[in-house]
Order: C-alpha cells, then sequence, then structure tokens
DNA sequence: GTCTATACATCGATAGAC
DNA sequence: GTCTATCGATGTATAGAC
C-alpha cells in the first residue's frame, strides 16, 4: 500500500565534492541572496557581489537565473530534508508513542526557530510555487513526502494506537505543526495571537494517543 | 479570558459605497493583476491596462506601489473574511459537534477549490511577508484570528468533548486544513502524495470526538 | 482629475578582450 | 574560464498639457 522508504529518490544535484570552487561559491552566494531577498528582489548582480565571482562567471555556469534558483531550491531541499526530519535517523521513531511525538514535534519547532533559513525557504517555496511550479516537487519528495510516510508507518507500527487512519493522523501532526509555525514565527501571530508550543503539543498527543 | 467576538475590527479600507469609480476601478484592476502575478512581477502599467485607467492616475489615488498592494491586501482580507469563514454566522456553530466539524471543514476545502483566488492570496502573504511584514496583520485580525476564537468557543461549549485546550484543538483543525490544501493544491501535491479530503477529514472528527 | 510623454534607474543577458 | 563594459528592455515615478 505504502511506497516504500527505499523509493526515496537519492541526490538530484551534483555531488557537491564534484563541485568547482567558483561554482560552490556561487550557490552559497545565490542561496544567501534568494532566501535574504526572494527571487525578483535578488539580482544577478548582487549575487555576483555575494559570490565574489563577475556577472559573466554565473552564467557560464547556469543557463540562466531561473535555472540558478532551481538549483538553489533542490540544494536546499536536500539539505532541509535531512535536518528537517531525516527518516532514515529510524531510531528517532521507535519506542514509547507519546515519549517519541514529544521528540518529534519538540525538534520540528526547535530547527524552525533556530535555524532562520528554513522559514524563509518555506516562504520561497509557497510565494514562488505559482511562477515556478516545478519548485515543489523537491519540497514534496525530500521533505513532506518522506516524513509522512516515515510517521504513518511508525503510527501504524504502534498497534496500541489504534488508528484507522495512521497517514491521515502523520498529515494531521505535521500540518498542526507547520502552520502553528507559520502563524506564530513568518505572520507574527506571536504578538497578535499568542500560543505557546508547549500546549498545542501537549494538546496534539492528547489527540493522538488515547488515555 | 478569551477576546470577545465584539472586538473583531471593523473595516480598515475606505467604505466601498464612497469611493470613486475610478478608485474602485484601479483597485478591482490591482487586485486581479497582483493575485495573477504576485508583488513584483505586477507592473503599474499592467495595473493601469486592467483598470482602464492611465498610470498617472494610479499615482493621484495612491502614493505608491506598496501602499496600492497593501490597500489590496486588506480588502481582500476583509472579503475572504467574510467568505472563507464569517464568525457572525454563529448558527454554523450550533449543534452536534460531528455535524458541525464535517460542515465546517467541508466549506473551508469547497472555497479553497471554488474560489482560485484563494491560494494565490494565501501565497500572497506567505510570500510577500517578508518584505511586508505589517502584510501579515490583516489576515491574522480578520481571518485567523475570528476563526480560531469562534471555533475554541464552540469547542469549550461543547462540554461532551471534555477538551482540555479547546483553542489548541481549534488551531489543529485549522493547521491541518490549511496545510492540507497547501500541500494538494498549491504544491501539486495532488498527483505526488494523494490523499482526499473525505480521509483527512474523517480522521481529523475522529481524533476530536471521542468515540 | 486625467491624460501623454518621458526621465531615470535597474535588470537580465551578452560581446569581446585576456 | 573569467573578466569589464555594455546593450536592449522594462520598471517606477513624474512633468506638463488639457
Amino acid at each position: 500500500m505504502r511506497t516504500p522508504l527505499s523509493a526515496v529518490p537519492k541526490s538530484i544535484v551534483s555531488d557537491p565534492k564534484k563541485l568547482s570552487a567558483k561554482t560552490a561559491a556561487i550557490l552559497d552566494g545565490a542561496m544567501q541572496e534568494f532566501l535574504a531577498h526572494g527571487y525578483t528582489d535578488t539580482s544577478m548582480d548582487r549575487i555576483a557581489a555575494a559570490a565574489g565571482v563577475s556577472k559573466a562567471t554565473i552564467y557560464s555556469h547556469f543557463q540562466d537565473k531561473a535555472d540558478l534558483f532551481t538549483a538553489i531550491i533542490q540544494r536546499l531541499a536536500e539539505h532541509k530534508f535531512s535536518t528537517f526530519f531525516d527518516p532514515r535517523d529510524a531510531h528517532a521513531l521507535q519506542g514509547e508513542p507519546r515519549l517519541v511525538l514529544r521528540q518529534l514535534t519538540g525538534k520540528m519547532y526547535e530547527q524552525a526557530l533556530q535555524d532562520t533559513q528554513f522559514c524563509e525557504f518555506m516562504r520561497l517555496i509557497i510565494g514562488e510555487s505559482g511562477r515556478f511550479p516545478e519548485l515543489a516537487k523537491p519540497y514534496i519528495e525530500n521533505i513532506a513526502k518522506p516524513f509522512i510516510q516515515a510517521l504513518s508507518a511508525y503510527l501504524e507500527s504502534r498497534h496500541e494506537l489504534r488508528l484507522k487512519d495512521p497517514e491521515a493522523t502523520a498529515r494531521t501532526l505535521m500540518g498542526t505543526m507547520i502552520y502553528f509555525i507559520m502563524l506564530q514565527e513568518m505572520l507574527h501571530g506571536r504578538e497578535m495571537l499568542p500560543m505557546s508550543p508547549e500546549r498545542m503539543v501537549d494538546n496534539l498527543i492528547d489527540l493522538i494517543v488515547p488515555k
């Protein structure tokens, strides 16, 4: 029924170890600028300056601005894929449900707060998914899909939870956390509509794990 | 404890009936273009053409492009506020929980699908909240806050649910639905990661309403 | 108030020297 | 491969006629 975890696609972009110094500098500079200012507000001049190369050099490594941008997003999806939640990190999804779920949600919230790039990345994915429809693919394949599949597999394995639909439950956990982070951190709901992450997590666990 | 519903702010922009024909045309044209192409990819020339006025006329009614954009967002937040979910529509939140919650979630999903402007609006709010930090305010005040408050008030009123934290539960419902819509409709998860809205809603209700 | 015409800046992309 | 210099297009915003 479910797709096995081995179906998770391997690296899309080139192996970092095979990148030239210039290419790596361009990718790093572009990542920094795109995350800070978005797509259209990031000029090729800014990227060139941030990367320490000339603009023409960028065009000798990438076809155009859109090509460089999509390369960045794919690169970030891989990077965030492994830090936001790595399904290969299987031992994190073993053990007593209340403990596992608390550890998992805590990890999500912490990383969203500590790594400011995460919110900017989500902003970019959603904001530019109209202009770049193919942009969502690396996010879904490398982040959303592995997370949902690994979590639903865990929920399904814990028979004492007696969940009728583990995948739907996994999506509820992910949606609750992501929207909470969006509302509180990205849309400044922290001040206008206060709510502690502890209350959210406690309640979420109470909803999923029967008393 | 909770803010009473009467504290929901009234209209921020001018009364539509007091707008001149030109101003209304500009607002409508700008709304159409901003929703279709985003902020930076919408030029003042395009807005002028869509509104059927000259570019100079726009600048006689609005200070600059950013001013026009924020006016549009505030206008949309009011409009969507009443269509996405109107807390004044109180009779929608009365009755048996399973029925009420099914009706509410169904309404959310239907409107997101039927009104294509809703997804574009969400994309704009999130995507441009970096450039325009004050942009999130109309969304939170007019959409998120009234929804959460009205739903948590209802959940609290149904004592048979025995919810320890009605507001956190209300946020879980909203987050589940919004992220589901984002993933499936905006990020093309419908094809890459299929999931029916019926399964999501059924499971969500089972989590909230005890058997 | 509304228009046409334009000033001025900046962008993506490239030509050509080295 | 990498650079400097530049082209052509397009953007925001405004001046000035009506």
